[in-house]
DNA sequence: ACAATTAAATCAAACGATTGATTGAAACGC
DNA sequence: GCGTTTCAATCAATCGTTTGATTTAATTGT
């Protein structure tokens, strides 16, 4: 997998058991997942997880904070430069770094090698949520959010707080989740067996296109002097 | 439930198990249901199951045939009647047909009963597909697809068939499940507690107008002498 | 029309297998 | 040699399914 492997052997079996829970957790309920399969996807002995976690309730807890983590560090290079060029930028740059935002979203949840475990367990989460949500909220949907929000609001010139702006922020991340959330339906309607890099980038800016088009209509609706 | 109860005694434990068959796999993983949580809810024997359905795998593929089964009951009327005005229907009112459909399927997302079960069990249907997939897909996903493309190719002058339109349909139509699927994520984001019917009202306005632009602006694209 | 017979449906009890967790001994690095 | 980590063995609890008996409903014989 494609985190920081830690020369720490003692850390080693804790890592190999994170690894193993999110791509278990990713495909199955909790109470779906055994603790004997996760220690022999990690190649580690059954009591391993009350000694490294404390038992396999903690071992989930631990997993969405490695999920968050290992998202965010995948993700924080392109946010963060995103992030950074977005603060007091006029529309067009807001518009130029929106577009920047969908391709990274769409290539990481297409693309990213851990993305269908995490959509997953994301969702399972959205569905029922427990105290794991608070965690991925927090740390990983929150600030997706408030990032496309913040330069939707500045394209717009409105306040991202605006409930109209969380909405269609909502409304149009959205379409980029649909593709993975969705992927098994999309893929059989186009016949098609799976997404590659082409195909990512192909629909990042359709959809960019599309975002665009319906942020500018707006744009016009409440100036009508056009 | 919502369902037609059946008179005859015999087939009631029948549609008690499946009612109660889709409370559970709508939250909780083919493995993590217990068929004694499934009798329990539906106050029939743990061998009823067996003798009803064969067993716990027949249980749920009958369960996926009569969730389709409801969640076409539950929109046909209104489904139905859009489909019937749309064949060679003018771009003008495919656009009218379009926001109805819209409407529909917000108000069903949010507001049907069974919406989070049904939410719940597609999904993971969708991220590891099982037999239950090509009942759900044929069923009921691929014709709300097909309406909603040929809606959008009527529009767009174009066949419903291209790929284009596939993409953008999904597209499209994610930005209205996001809304069901996700709906944890903007509650906590709007600190709101629950989509009243209000609500659901003012969602399906809000993602008809920016469906609606999206696809003007397609338009005006192809049409350049504008 | 009513008792006898058959079929349909439900029930409690039990099966072996698997669950999460715990235990004390063994193996490990330093 | 001592603290850390891993191991096989074992615990009670729960899993899906099967079983044989019991109850309920329908059919038949007369």
């Amino acid at each position: 997998m494609g985190r920081l492997q830690p020369t720490d052997p003692k850390a080693a079996t804790r890592e190999r058991l994170l690894a193993a829970s999110l791509k278990a957790f990713g495909h199955n309920d909790y109470q779906a997942v055994s603790t004997r399969a996760i220690v022999e996807q990690a190649e580690a002995n059954i009591s391993a997880i009350s000694y490294h976690f404390g038992g396999k309730q903690q071992l989930y807890l631990a997993t969405a904070r490695f999920l968050a983590e290992s998202i965010h560090h995948a993700m924080h290079e392109g946010l963060s430069e995103i992030q950074a060029k977005a603060v007091k930028a006029p529309a067009d740059t807001c518009r130029k770094l929106l577009g920047e935002l969908i391709q990274l979203l769409v290539y990481n949840s297409l693309q990213g090698e851990l993305s269908a475990d995490a959509a997953g367990f994301i969702f399972r989460e959205q569905h029922d949520p427990t105290a794991a949500f608070d965690i991925l909220y927090h740390e990983l949907i929150e600030p997706l959010q408030i990032t496309y929000a913040s330069l939707l609001a500045g394209i717009l010139g409105e306040r991202p707080e605006a409930r109209e702006i969380k909405l269609i922020t909502h409304a149009l991340m959205g379409q980029i989740m649909v593709f993975r959330i969705s992927q098994t339906t999309i893929l059989r309607r186009l016949q098609h067996d799976r997404f590659d890099a082409q195909d990512s980038h192909e629909l990042a800016e359709l959809i960019t296109r599309l975002t665009l088009a319906a942020i500018d209509s707006r744009l016009k609706k409440d100036n009508p002097h056009d």
